[in-house]
DNA sequence: GGGCGGCGCCAAGATCTCGTGAAGACGACG
DNA sequence: CGTCGTCTTCACGAGATCTTGGCGCCGCCC
């Protein structure tokens, strides 16, 4: 489901964004400060950004800047500055869209159709490449030795979920609330099962894995071949 | 050098316009009604555009629609209305922003900037050819064995949407939402249906397909031909 | 050492999805 | 008013996918 980010300070705003962008089936993810809303997006990657220009500490200028060091995700600016200025200051800065508040919210919400539907090409970590496999996020290819190899929904659900936080632990709460939806945190069998097939797949040795480790009692992790030390 | 298209009526609006974009080394191009801004939009290929809604003639909306039948280039509207129903309605007709007059001119030009920046980097290439048939999106033609083929104009949503990424998987849900709007979500029945016909259509063996795949579960993927698939 | 929980693996059965044909609905046009 | 092209709707068989239950293995704790 495609999420979006609200970074802004005011608990008013928050809701009536979070309510209406609900009701639009987007999942939403809220920050109050420019610090925890680099800190969202980085961890959950949202597919866009509402970002408040007026934040205390960090300024929302700093977030976009921030969030364009990394990814290339549509940033929308909501601001009350209307001042042309602060247009061209936020626009330049990597900001997609910069709306006034207050603002329409049949006109946001269009704006933020707008700027969804761009994004499709650049979406950001296009494509995982280890000694054994390659996944293509964006195409949604996976080739083994060069040769393409068919993943199930309920298989790409799961390697995505993986390999968009290489290195980093994916709990089994997280992975079946994700793929499953809520309601299913107790069916770690389905984890298991598809894992497997997974790793039947993809792994060079499924019995030994080598990039799709499991840790006990906690969840799964994938494992990138390439030892680089920058862990974000 | 980057090309600019200007679609407006009034000839000071274009002339400002015209002398803003070029003191920033844009190439201007300049069309006067709906008709003529199709025209030259297909025929000089320009890397975004400026287009008035208050046209005589074609409307600006249908320009927009008629551009977005074969093109994803920027479009930024200019517009005396500032209702939020027509900023709505500009931007799912798949404008990509909307700018109300008077603007500042230096916000205009940000946002050019923006649009620019987002652009996706995959050039178009309006026509597209196979061993089997060649598509092209501007002309509304379908060759196969060198005779014309009729499409629908559905038909030619869907192909379109499917072959101006070529590779790629193409979401059932993305593609409802192109070609039927809004609250189509479910009604997976429609492309089932729809894409026999393209298949029946345009492929040597509909009942193999070798272009256009599905990806159960997913959505559908134009696979065009590889010629040579190096490895990068 | 024995019990126990978590995991990998398997395979049958249930379920979902796709392609297909065909019939009805709808609107444009003469 | 009839015709035609197009889109919608429905039902069915075939195949892919997911679920479910069971089995054995391993490590850990009592």
């Amino acid at each position: 489901m495609t999420s979006i980010l609200v970074v802004d300070d005011e608990p008013q705003i928050r809701r009536a964004l979070r309510v209406n962008l609900e009701a639009r089936d987007f999942r939403v993810l809220e920050a109050v400060d420019g610090e925890s809303a680099l800190h969202v997006a980085a961890e959950q990657r949202p597919d866009l950004a509402l970002v408040d220009l007026g934040l205390p500490g960090i300024s929302g200028l700093d977030v976009i800047a921030g969030i364009r060091g990394w990814s290339d995700l549509p940033i929308i600016v909501l601001s009350v500055r209307g001042a042309e200025s602060d247009k061209i200051e936020a626009l330049d800065a990597g900001a997609d869209d910069y709306v006034t508040k207050p603002f329409g919210m049949g006109e946001l919400l269009a704006r933020v159709r707008a700027a969804l539907r761009r994004r499709s090409p650049d979406a950001d970590e296009p494509v995982v490449q280890t000694a054994a496999f390659e996944i293509d996020l964006v195409e949604h290819r996976a080739l083994v030795d060069g040769i393409e190899v068919h993943l199930t929904p309920t298989e790409w659900a799961l390697v995505g979920m993986l390999v968009r936080h290489p290195g980093r632990l994916v709990t089994q709460r997280h992975l079946l609330h994700e793929v499953w939806g809520p309601g299913y945190d107790h069916e770690t069998n389905y984890l298991r099962v598809h894992l497997a097939n997974v790793r039947r797949k993809l792994e060079p040795v499924p019995s030994q894995p080598r990039y799709f480790i499991t840790e006990p009692g906690m969840g799964y992790r994938f494992q990138p071949d390439a030892p680089e030390r920058d862990q974000r």
